[in-house]
DNA sequence: CGACTAGAGTACCGAACGGTACGGTACGGC
DNA sequence: GCCGTACCGTACCGTTCGGTACTCTAGTCG
C-alpha cells in the first residue's frame, strides 16, 4: 500500500508543490524544521490533507525522497561514434554533475535525514535514496564505462570496481565533509577543476596507451 | 563554559561509564534511543548529575564525541630508516585501519547524530567531530605521506591534494553508503584487500620508479 | 557523633509534535 | 436545489522528552 504511493511518482500538481514546500522547510531547518504542522501552514493546506495523502510523517519523507529523485535529470550518453576526447570529456562532465548534485541544498538536507533516520527503522529511507538516486547516477557512469571499454579507451576486469575507484577519484571525502556542515568545503567554483584532475587521475589508472587525448 | 568541558577530556572514571553507557544507547537504538531519562536508568545515575556534568543534551553529545575520539589510537608512524616496503606496509596499515575506525559502529552512530543536527545549530557537534576526529587520522598520514616524499618513495606537489586522493582510493563511496544503512556493504574481511588495492593505485599515481618493493 | 556533600531516585512541568476529529466552504454532477 | 467530494483551518488529544526541584541515602571530614 505504502509501496504504492512509494513507486508511484505522478503525484498531484498540488501535491508535489507541497512535497517542494516541505523541501524548502528542510532544506531551512533541518529535520526538525519540518513538521506537518510548518507544512501545513507553509504550504496553505491542511495536516488532514498532508495524512490522507502521505499516510504519515514516513510516508511524507519517502515521497519528497521519490520526487525530488524524480527531478534529477538522468543525463544522456549518447556514446555512439565516440573518440577518444569526447569519452574523457563526457566522464568530466559526469564528474562535475556528480559533485554538483552531491553539493546540492536539497541533496544534502536529505541525505541527513535519510541518514539521521538510518539507525532505526531498518533504514528504509536510506533504501529509497540509494536506490533512487544513487543508482541512477551509477547506471549512467556504468553505462558510459561500459562503452569506453568496448571503445578501446580504457581497460578494467570488474565493473562495478572501476566504478567506484572513479566515484572515490571524483568525490574524495568531500561528501561526508559537507553533510558535517564543514565550512568552506563547498567551493561549486572549483568542481570544473577538480572533475578533471580526478579523470586524469582515473585514464592514469584504467586508460590504454592509446593516444587519445 | 561549555569550552572548557569539550576541550578537557578528563573525565570522571564515573563520568566516562556514564559516557560509554550513553555511546551503548546511541549504537543501539540512533538518536531518540538516547534519551536523558534512558541514559539515567541505564546508567544508574540521577538525571540531575548528567546535566551538572554536562549541562545540557547537547554538552552531553559533545561530551561523548570528544570521549570517543580520545579512545582511537592515533598510531604510531615510526618513520625512521623505512623502506619502500616498510612504506607500502604502512600506508596499508593506515588505510586498513581508516576503513576500520569508519565501519565501527560507535563511529558510524556518532557520524549519523553530528550529520544530523548539522544543519541546524550552526553544525556545532559537526565541527567537534571533523576537529576531533577527522584531523588525527589526517595528521597521521600527512606525516606518512610527508616522510615517504621525503625518503623518495613519492612525489607530489600539494600535501593536502595528494592525501585526499588517498582517503578516495581507500574510503570511495564506502562511508556514505554505511552511513545511509545499506545493507551488505560492512564487510570487514574484505578490508585487508581494499587496502592493498587502494595503496597500489595511489602507488600508480604518486609513486616514483624506484624499484621499492 | 554531627555537619556537609555528592549523588540516586522520583515526581513534576512545559513545550513540541504526531496524529485525529470536526466544522466550514467551494465545486462538480444529478 | 441537493448531494458527495475534496480540502482548508483549527481545535484537540496523548505522548515524549528536555530540564528542574525535592527528598533520601551514603560516605567523608572535623
Amino acid at each position: 500500500m505504502d509501496q504504492a504511493v512509494i513507486a508511484d511518482e505522478q503525484f498531484t500538481p498540488r501535491q508535489q508543490a507541497v512535497l517542494d514546500c516541505a523541501l524548502q522547510l528542510l532544506v531551512g531547518g533541518g529535520e526538525k524544521g519540518l513538521t506537518t504542522a510548518g507544512l501545513a501552514r507553509a504550504a496553505n493546506c491542511s495536516k488532514e490533507s498532508i495524512y490522507k495523502w502521505f499516510g504519515d510523517r514516513d510516508g511524507l519523507l519517502a515521497a519528497m525522497i521519490a520526487h525530488q529523485a524524480s527531478k534529477v535529470r538522468a543525463g544522456a550518453d549518447n556514446a555512439h561514434a565516440m573518440d577518444g576526447g569526447q569519452f574523457r570529456s563526457y566522464l568530466t562532465d559526469f564528474a562535475h554533475d556528480l559533485l554538483d548534485v552531491l553539493a546540492g541544498d536539497v541533496s544534502l538536507a536529505l541525505n541527513r535525514l535519510a541518514i539521521g533516520q538510518a539507525s532505526r527503522s531498518e533504514s528504509r529511507l536510506g533504501r529509497l535514496m540509494v536506490e533512487r538516486g544513487r543508482r541512477r547516477i551509477e547506471a549512467r557512469a556504468m553505462a558510459l564505462l561500459e562503452a569506453g571499454k568496448r571503445r578501446g579507451h580504457i581497460r578494467y576486469q570488474d565493473r562495478e570496481a572501476v566504478y567506484h575507484t572513479f566515484y572515490g577519484l571524483i568525490v574524495r571525502d568531500l561528501h561526508v565533509r559537507m553533510l558535517l556542515g564543514e565550512a568552506g568545503v563547498r567551493r561549486p567554483e572549483q568542481f570544473a577543476e577538480m572533475a578533471e584532475e580526478a579523470v586524469a587521475q582515473f585514464f592514469v589508472l584504467f586508460g590504454t596507451d592509446t593516444p587519445a587525448d
